[in-house]
DNA sequence: CCCTCGATCAC
DNA sequence: CCTCATATCGAGGG
């Protein structure tokens, strides 16, 4: 600890083992030892879709998250495996008695997604990771206890660097950086490891001769910023040396809601594809007035039989939560592209409400304006 | 500064 | 023949 400053932050990240295989294995616990696969359906045959996600033993025949069922299967051929339909309700219900077992142990808290949270520990234990990592374990015990879920947490002095550290050792792990180890920790690593460079990041940091964090580190501010705009280029830099500043902070409500799925078979015809759209619309403005909220925009994704993703979006005279309203733009707006793309194939079609804000009181202005 | 759209990430 | 949901960024137009 440098002197006359702060004790040093100490971050955990709280990250679920293979999540909803985990609670499948429980909701069935003769599934155990063996390779349990949850899927996406898509409803086109028998087996289209994707994995979802799966546990060890399936990692271990090389399936894993977003690989066809089809491949699964053929991967699995020899062994006795199980593949299971996604049952999202019942993953939302165990993750939210997880994140209120989880909530109290830190002074702030933030879930960042289904099976991820982080807490901060920095003031109650004034920077003295021994104790950290004593509560890691706690939690760890907890939860399985409680759950019987694993899980892996990671201990660091920033959001940033408590990520990757439970990204290390997976799963039912702990993985713990001081602030004196992070250079040697980080250096090492491959800058894949960083959250927020995926595939094409990493291939053009490659182009740089980058492969590396330590690499990484090695090139100037401005040089990134050339390279990926001034934010990125930014975040790599601070990144490459394992600084953040993020503060764990409760999320604010979702900014938007979207619903997409695959049609039968790929078409042109408006016709075969206004009601599945309807659908889509109609489950998307659910889930909005759910949350009492009301759009502002509302937007059509389309993904062609090339896979290639286009959308259009329009941003109405007044938010609403009005299901005609929300499903009218919608059908607009597949026209209108369908139109600007003639003769496009549509796989998939999606309906996207953004521009969200809160309805609580303000209802209708409009009733005070006209009249 | 707002809108639209595509790209990227990660789940 | 490749799911689903969300967030964020940057470019380009206005």
């Amino acid at each position: 600890m440098s002197p006359a400053s702060l004790p040093a932050r100490i971050v955990l990240h709280v990250d679920l083992d293979y999540f909803y295989a985990q609670c499948e294995e429980n909701l069935n616990p003769a599934l155990r030892g063996k390779p349990v696969v949850v899927c996406v359906y898509s409803g086109r045959t028998g087996d289209s879709g994707a994995v979802s996600t799966c546990n060890y033993q399936a990692r271990s025949y090389g399936v894993k998250a977003g690989i066809q069922i089809v491949r699964a299967r053929k991967l699995l051929e020899a062994a006795d495996a199980t593949f299971i339909p996604m049952n999202r309700p019942h993953y939302e219900e165990i993750s939210t008695r997880i994140m209120d077992i989880l909530e109290p142990f830190g002074n702030a808290f933030e879930k960042a997604g289904i099976d991820e949270a982080y807490l901060e520990l920095t003031s109650s234990i004034n920077g003295d990771f021994e104790k950290a990592e004593q509560i890691a374990h706690e939690i760890k015990q907890t939860i399985l206890k409680q759950e019987q879920i694993t899980c892996t947490i990671g201990v660091a002095p920033n959001k940033l660097l408590a990520k990757i550290a439970s990204d290390y050792n997976k799963p039912n792990g702990l993985t713990v950086i001081r602030p004196e180890d992070v250079k040697a920790f980080l250096g090492e690593l491959q800058v894949n490891r960083i959250p927020g460079v995926g595939s094409k990041t990493e291939q053009r940091l490659h182009q740089l001769k980058v492969e590396r964090v330590d690499q990484l580190a090695r090139l100037d501010l401005s040089v990134l910023q050339k390279a990926f705009g001034s934010n990125v280029g930014n975040c790599l830099y601070l990144a490459a040396r394992g600084e953040d500043e993020e503060p764990v902070k409760g999320r604010e409500q979702p900014t938007q809601v979207s619903r997409i799925a695959t049609l039968k078979k790929d078409t042109h015809e408006i016709s075969e594809i206004l009601p599945l759209l309807e659908e889509l619309a109609s489950s998307a403005t659910l889930k909005l007035t759910q949350r009492a909220m009301t759009c502002k925009t509302v937007s059509i994704i389309a993904i062609l039989g090339d896979l290639s993703i286009h959308s259009k979006s329009k941003t109405l005279e007044s938010p609403t939560s009005e299901e005609r309203i929300i499903a009218q733009a919608s059908k607009d707006l597949i026209a209108q592209f369908l139109k600007s793309a003639q003769s496009a194939l549509v796989r998939r079609v999606g309906v996207k409400l953004s521009g969200l804000s809160n309805r609580s009181g303000q209802t209708d202005i409009s009733r005070f304006i006209d009249q």
